[in-house]
RNA sequence: GGAGAGGUCGCAUAGUGGUCUAGUGCGCCGCACUCGAAAUGCGGUGAGGCGCAAGUCUCCGAGGGUUCGAAUCCCUCCCUCUCCGCCA
């Protein structure tokens, strides 16, 4: 959501965000001409509503003065005021219901200093570590890695849930274990986020607060009247504090939580289907922060340096792109995206997804903060990334330290967790 | 799942149809007293909307209803606690 000041005073400047995001502008002026006709019949209605409301008051002292008669005429007046106020404030209500449905559909504005472009193929490269491995012989898939030592089963996963979904198995089970251990372990211990282990299900108002409803019922499974599946614990972690007065001395708030992530992938069907690329239910450690406004670009800044540091303690070779307008999606004001090699892929896959959302979640889901005693609330900047996603980090492993004897060495910083240095050979 | 109790302004409580524009205590802020502090006294102290402002409207778990008027009465739902049943 956006600040509806804003849009009042500035609509022109709201719809150039909105164009360079290469969305759709005419819902600013939807909304213009909804908030016009609200406010006017709100205003109508409280007028009513006032003198209602003397005349109300009036009566309980005529009673007491014993003044009956008079009384029964005021009696008289309210109700006729009150009947005429119904059909008003039925129209408010329409009103008051079409506006917030406008302002949650409504995009997230970019930060000026992302760049323009019409697509992900105009995103831009910040930066690189590391150095794509070098092989003897042509890198093996994931996949194949996986079925050769037993580590993943694919077709009994598909047999038990479906297609997407992966069963981990044997020292395949133990790393995956081992990885989120690893990244929470990382996270909470070196960089300072306070652990929290969310629920799975939430309710439709959580989802509202992040921004994935009402815009993206199609990639959630329900499991029940009001209670849907997480695609990520960025949805309970940054609910934690939904309609909630912050205290400013307690910002920079950072949360870290491993949780399973649950995802339709409706439009993404037949993409990336293979081995562990794109799955229904996968793992994540998920990192969310809650920022004083002014340091919110900072944060973006060390948020995605916390989630590139896992990377560079295994030693897997990564990138970072700046997402442009085109690409950065609704709700972001600014976005990283960090994405490991896959040398068997023989590509780079995204990993993380580092953005600053400012207010545009903490309006929706009613966080803020207050400076000092006395001072009107006002919205904390919000931001996430994931820290990492497993599936992706998990064949990443497999793919950039496969042996010329087919087996896979660990990174030293893994062992510990997982208990041995070497899956296969 | 069943039975009972309960959800009020940061906390604790009062309020069972009409000065409730929600009282009181604690906490907090300001002022006074003081060398300073404590104690004491006085005043203030929720959120949101509309409005240039004066002001006004809404909110007593949520939603609906009765009434001229609801924290208060009725209905539905949510949550918390106690007991019972079931259960990892």
């Amino acid at each position: 959501m956006l600040d509806r000041e804003l849009i009042r005073t500035q609509p022109e400047a709201v719809k150039a965000g909105i164009a360079r995001k290469r969305l759709d502008t005419s819902i600013v002026d939807e909304f213009s001409r909804v908030d016009t006709e609200y406010r006017k019949v709100r205003t109508e209605n409280d007028e009513a509503r006032a003198e209602s409301n003397r005349f109300s008051k009036s009566i309980g002292q005529l009673m007491a003065q014993g003044k009956r008669e008079e009384a029964e005429e005021a009696k008289a007046k309210s109700k006729a005021l009150k009947d005429a106020a119904t059909d008003g404030e039925e129209r408010e209500r329409e009103l008051e219901a079409a506006l917030r449905r406008i302002e949650l559909e409504m995009p997230n504005l970019p930060h000026e200093s992302v760049p323009d472009g019409k697509t992900e193929d105009e995103n831009v490269v910040v930066r690189t570590w590391g150095e794509q491995p070098v092989f003897s012989e042509a890198p093996q898939a994931h996949w194949d890695i996986a079925e050769r030592l037993s580590l993943l089963d694919l077709p009994r996963g598909a047999k038990i849930s479906g297609s997407g979904f992966a069963v981990y198995t044997g020292a395949g089970a133990r790393l995956q274990r081992a990885l989120f251990t690893f990244m929470i372990d990382h996270q909470t211990l070196r960089n300072g986020y306070r652990e929290i282990y969310p629920p799975y299900l939430v309710n439709r108002a959580s989802l509202v607060g992040t921004g994935n409803l009402p815009k993206f019922e199609d990639d959630l499974y329900k499991a029940d009247e009001d209670l849907y599946l997480i695609p990520t614990a960025e949805v309970p972690l940054t609910n934690l504090y939904r309609d909630e007065i912050l205290d400013a001395s307690d910002l920079t708030i950072k949360l870290a939580g491993y949780s399973g992530c649950f995802r339709k992938e409706a439009g993404a069907a037949g993409k990336d289907t293979r081995g562990l690329l794109r799955i229904h239910q996968f793992d994540k450690v998920e990192l969310v922060k809650f920022s004083l406004p002014e340091n919110s670009y900072e944060e973006l800044e060390s948020l995605t340096a916390d989630a590139e540091g896992v990377l560079q303690a295994l030693g897997l070779h990564y990138r970072v792109i700046e997402i442009c307008t085109g690409d950065i999606g609704a709700k972001g004001s600014k976005q990283y995206d960090v994405e490991v090699w896959s040398p068997g892929v023989g590509r780079y896959l995204e990993i993380s997804s580092c953005s600053n959302f400012e207010a545009y979640q903490s309006r929706r889901a009613n966080i803020r903060f207050r400076r000092a005693q006395g001072d009107k609330p006002e919205h904390v900047h919000i931001l996430n990334g994931s820290g990492l996603a497993t599936p992706r980090l998990f064949s990443a492993i497999l793919e950039s330290f496969q042996q010329p004897d087919g087996s896979v060495l660990l990174p030293e910083a893994l062992r510990p967790y997982v208990g041995f240095e070497r899956l296969g050979g």
